[in-house]
RNA sequence: GGAGAGAUGGCAGAGUGGUCGAAUGCGACAGUCUUGAAAACUGUUGUACGAGCAAUCGUACCGAGGGUUCGAAUCCCUCUCUCUCCGCCA
């Protein structure tokens, strides 16, 4: 949500950089035609409705004749209100509408872009690993040593569903426990969020779109699936003031992401890249509007950190104003090497979504000098079941076998996955 | 799933149709007193929207939404949530 007395007192600048991201700026004149209409509508009514307040003050003290007057007065006045408030909620309707629709500006440090396209690779890190055999994808690998049966979950849930096994489902569970550790190391609060949740937290966060959310029970429930624990966890503030004193607030959260991934078909069909389902370490940081740009950094690093441990090569990517999505400003991708589909993937990423969330979810700051300011809020993966992907590809011996990440080792119990490593059922 | 109770300011808690943005207590903040602190006393202490350069003024908000009324924290309807007891359950 953007702050319509901003666009009010700025719309060049929100007509530039909306622009950006591919909005029309006629969107903008009609939002400040509408934001108009209903301040004059607005207007009108406190006015009737002060006369209200000012005899009804009075109306103890009167009888007879004046009181009968002044009663017929007012039923006037009640219509005359009535019927601006029902034009008025309207005008509100149709304003709150169109300033739904619009996404959060750009910083003026995100390269432009139509699409994923016009990203810009910052820098690349990491050691490419070279064999001296054709290195499978990663499907193919986990396979052949009985870690990933697909055909099974067709059968059982339908396309885009996976069954891990044995040292696999071993390995993602370490995975995500290890980053859990790491990141709380860094000052990050660990908590376990609702999966399910409502409307409201979706919508706050940016992610209402039909083909993105499962809904359970339409017409009963009413609750949704979260497709990442950012939507629960940038919740958990909502509605609340927070102290100035008590920022930056630091979170990391485990969930499983459950996406329809219904604009997608036909993209990255085979094994687990592109799932309805996979578990997912999320980072979310509430603070003040100048801290916002340095947390974001720090995110970064943090992210770059934990790929550097597992030892897989990834570059870092600047994603550009057609790719951030509605809620960012600016976004970081961290692209994986994965020696099997011979190219840079997306493995975590990490957003500024400055005030855009904190406005529809009412998430505020008091400020030491009494000042109310909306929290700025960032999100960043810690890790997720994509990063299993890099291990599987980045660590394949030429046997068929997959190597582990040293820092895992202990947490696995195992340093190497082969053939009948642990009993097949 | 069954039975009951409830939702009011940072917290506790009064208020059952008009002068109620809301008593009182606690907390917090500021001041007086004190070498300092405590105690005591005095004062201040919600949010949003709109108008205004500003001081300020207006409006709205007593879980949410609707209704009755000239007027609703208060009456009516719907919903949500919380608590207690019973049942079931990882």
């Amino acid at each position: 949500m953007l702050d319509i007395k901003a666009l009010r007192e700025n719309p060049e600048y929100f007509q530039k950089a909306l622009k950006r991201k591919g909005v029309d700026g006629k969107v903008i004149q009609d939002v400040l035609k509408a934001d108009e209409l209903h301040r004059n509508l607005l207007q009108r009514i406190e006015e009737l409705a002060a006369r209200q307040n000012e005899v009804s003050k009075k109306m103890p003290s009167l009888s007879g004749n004046e009181k009968e007057k002044v009663l017929a007065d007012m039923k006037t006045i009640s219509a005359e209100k009535k019927e601006l408030q029902t034009q008025q909620e309207q005008s509100e309707g149709v304003l709150q509408g169109l300033l739904e629709q619009l996404p959060n500006p750009p910083s003026d440090s995100t390269p432009d872009g139509k699409s994923d396209e016009g990203n810009v690779i910052v820098r690349t890190e990491g050691k490419i690993p070279k064999f001296d055999f054709t290195p499978r994808e990663h499907w193919e690998i986990a396979e052949k040593l009985n870690l990933l049966d697909t055909e099974r979950s067709a059968k059982v849930s339908g396309a885009r569903f996976y069954y891990l096994r044995n040292e696999l489902a071993i390995l993602q569970q370490a995975l995500m426990f290890w980053a859990l550790q790491e990141v709380t190391k860094k000052g990050f609060s660990p908590t376990i969020p609702p999966f399910l949740t409502r409307k409201q937290a979706i919508y706050g966060t940016g992610y209402l779109a039909k083909e993105e959310n499962y809904i359970v029970n339409p017409g009963e429930d009413d609750l949704y699936l979260v497709g990442t624990s950012e939507v629960p966890m940038v919740s958990f503030y909502a509605d609340e003031i927070l102290e100035e004193s008590d920022m930056p607030q630091k979170f990391v959260s485990y969930s499983p992401c459950f996406r329809r991934e219904a604009g997608s078909y036909g993209k990255d069909t085979k094994g687990m890249f592109r799932v309805h389902q996979f578990e997912k370490i999320e980072m979310v940081v509430f603070c003040l509007p100048e801290q916002a740009e340095d947390i974001h950094q720090e995110l970064l690093a943090l992210e770059e950190h934990l790929l550097q441990q597992l030892g897989i090569p990834y570059q870092v990517v600047d994603v550009c104003t057609g790719d951030l999505g509605l809620s960012a400003a600016k976004k970081y991708d961290l692209e994986a090497w994965l020696p099997g589909q011979k190219q840079y993937r997306e493995m975590t990423s990490t957003s500024n979504c400055t005030d855009f969330q904190s406005r529809r979810l009412n998430i505020r700051i008091r400020r030491k000098s009494g000042e109310i300011v909306h929290a700025h809020v960032l999100n960043g993966t810690a890790v997720s079941s994509r990063p299993v992907i890099a291990i599987l590809e980045n660590f394949q011996q030429k046997d068929g076998s997959v190597e582990i990440p040293k820092i895992l080792h202990e947490l696995c119990g195992f340093k190497k996955i082969e053939k009948k490593c642990l009993p097949e059922t």
